[in-house]
DNA sequence: CGAATAAATTAAAACGTTTTCAATTTTTTC
DNA sequence: GAAAAAATTGAAAACGTTTTAATTTATTCG
């Protein structure tokens, strides 16, 4: 059923009916209501395509799934979706095979210039991002998660990874830890260097010497927190900490020391950051993971409302937003032996 | 730019420069070249709306994203694009709070009146599924990941669960357990009813009893593998061997198991169905873990594939795809005590 | 009551392509 | 070298809305 048609039903002109079913507040109460009600009836639906044509606007929000990073991915866009439910706001996905930064580039090029989407969320951020530039220069409305160093104006959501992990380590060496392992994120990326930075001010702050042999970067996977915690523990001496990427990496680390007869919480201690996921919960580990903790399904929600303003017209650089990271203690961490 | 100026640049009429760009055939070739090479250097691209408006197609499929799944839908997803890389299509995944059917049907239907997509990609089926009716009715090409008894012809592309979990139950009954307990997925869904079938068929076949107590349905979590195995530990006699949905759900198993003294692979077996996550490696879990494997990249890789097929009209009835699944025997299996 | 104003409705012009049908140009054939 | 056939190009009509500008209808006020 086309607007003509329906318009011709209800004895209107198109005009009317468009503006009736839009919400425009020039048409009287009586006839809107005359109008939604046939809609329902008639099951009459705008095409999109036309609207987005006439309009200019896409209704979609874009963005891309990098490989390795699936999980936090995936969390990230239901949360999305919870604020997303009623907008008439898709989100188009665009997976990609992380390796390749020119296809990363060219994929962002196509997304924008084929006007394909509203707005764009951007995510793993580096310190110089070519993405954030690419975006600015084509003035396409952009959200990015995490920070970077980019010298042009952006709307950022971000958590304290800085002042989490320096939370985090402080505590350990509070409990007497010296030697203190990190197990980071990938490299390059902003959030595992704002990491790495909290890691290190505490250990100077406490006066404690910084050892870049105690620092791992890679995914955030079970297989590289073993492999990491393994070939650590078998130096000497051993760490009697780790700070972990998350909870997936602990998961490896917890492994490691099993597999060479350690009792997390007793011989080594063990925090890890965790992104809050259903599957996964710190709480059930055993023993139970001592976190610092930030929803990424919360993020995600609150990046479509960021997003949301930016496109009703609000400027970038009046949406800057940091979260505070939880420090959760539990069993995974005591005192240095 | 628009096509009507760059058609003046090029001294054509927009008609022609069109051909050219989407490789009819009735244009010379020294033509096509030249507008090719004028649309890169001008950076001309058609205004995806217009296309769509009157192409009357959107260039895109869609995807409803649940809740409690997420993870699957993260590697589905991945898989999907690396069939759609070049293909200029994009995916649209909606959100949606898996508990309410009403909500997810209205969603259905907005997908397809409003024209958002060129297709549906439907998961989690039941044997009775109203979507698959509904899409059916709506004229909607769509496919099925998984299967349904639902009385419409469909598209559909499936793992032989029956045969993989049949497979991993007898060869445990072979090697002596007699209380096998299954662990399996959501209730009422279809994947789950073919895994019970081949747990219940296994047993059957090879004269043990069906002990309705010792089989449990949930989520594919690390908390409802614990939580399920722990109970069933505690009874006695207590089941020798599990058969797990999921690696999460064997993970819990695995800490269930810990957490009373009994080592996995000697005091009790485990073999669980592996989606094949790059971030959890049977192979690395400690003892490293007996699987049924299929890989959900590969599926998603499979059904984008299948879906264009679709789209270039092969019949529904046509496509129907059955994988088979490998049994992979690791260090979590033994004989029964 | 009639003019002035406000509210509600409509006709027609976008929006930027693709595609049908017709016209033109080029190539082939005899 | 003209007629016929084939190849190439173009004009104009869709596609289905929203929106601008104009018109009609209702309300207010002196």
């Amino acid at each position: 059923m086309k607007l003509k048609e329906f318009a011709k039903h209800l004895d209107l002109s198109p005009t009317t009916v468009s503006r009736a079913l839009s919400g425009y507040p020039e048409v009287r109460e009586s006839t809107r209501k005359r109008v939604a009600d046939a809609a329902i009836r008639l099951g009459y639906r705008p095409n999109i395509n036309a609207v987005r044509l006439v309009t200019g606007r896409v209704g979609a929000i874009g963005i891309l799934m990098g490989r390795g990073r699936e999980v936090h991915f995936a969390e990230f866009l239901s949360g999305m979706g919870e604020r997303l439910g009623g907008e008439d706001i898709d989100i188009l996905v665009t997976p990609i095979a992380e390796h390749d930064a020119r296809e990363e580039i060219q994929l962002y090029s196509r997304l924008v210039e084929s006007r394909r989407v509203d707005a764009i969320i951007v995510n793993g951020p580096r310190p110089d991002d070519e993405r954030i530039r690419l975006l600015h220069k084509l003035g396409m409305p952009f959200l990015v998660h995490g920070r970077s160093e980019t010298d042009v104006p952006y709307a950022w959501l971000d958590i304290d990874n800085e002042g989490a992990i320096k939370r985090a380590t402080a505590h350990l060496i509070d409990l007497g830890h010296k030697r203190i392992a990190m197990i980071n994120g990938r490299p390059g990326v902003t959030f595992s260097m704002h990491r790495d930075k909290g890691y290190r001010d505490a250990l100077v702050e406490r006066g404690l010497p910084f050892d870049p042999r105690l620092v791992a970067h890679g995914n955030f996977t079970d297989e590289v927190g073993f492999r990491y915690a393994r070939s650590l523990l078998e130096q000497s001496p051993r760490p009697t900490a780790f700070v972990a990427g998350s909870t997936m990496t602990a998961l490896g680390v917890y492994r490691a020391a099993r597999s060479l007869d350690l009792v997390v919480g007793k011989d080594i201690s063990v925090i890890a950051h965790d992104d809050v996921f259903p599957y996964l919960n710190a709480d059930n580990m055993a023993p139970s993971l001592s976190t610092t903790r930030s929803s990424m399904r919360a993020a995600g929600t609150r990046a479509a409302e960021l997003v949301l303003q930016l496109l009703s017209g609000k400027p970038p650089m009046e949406i800057h937003e940091l979260w505070p990271v939880e420090l959760i203690l539990r069993e995974s961490t005591g005192p240095a032996l």
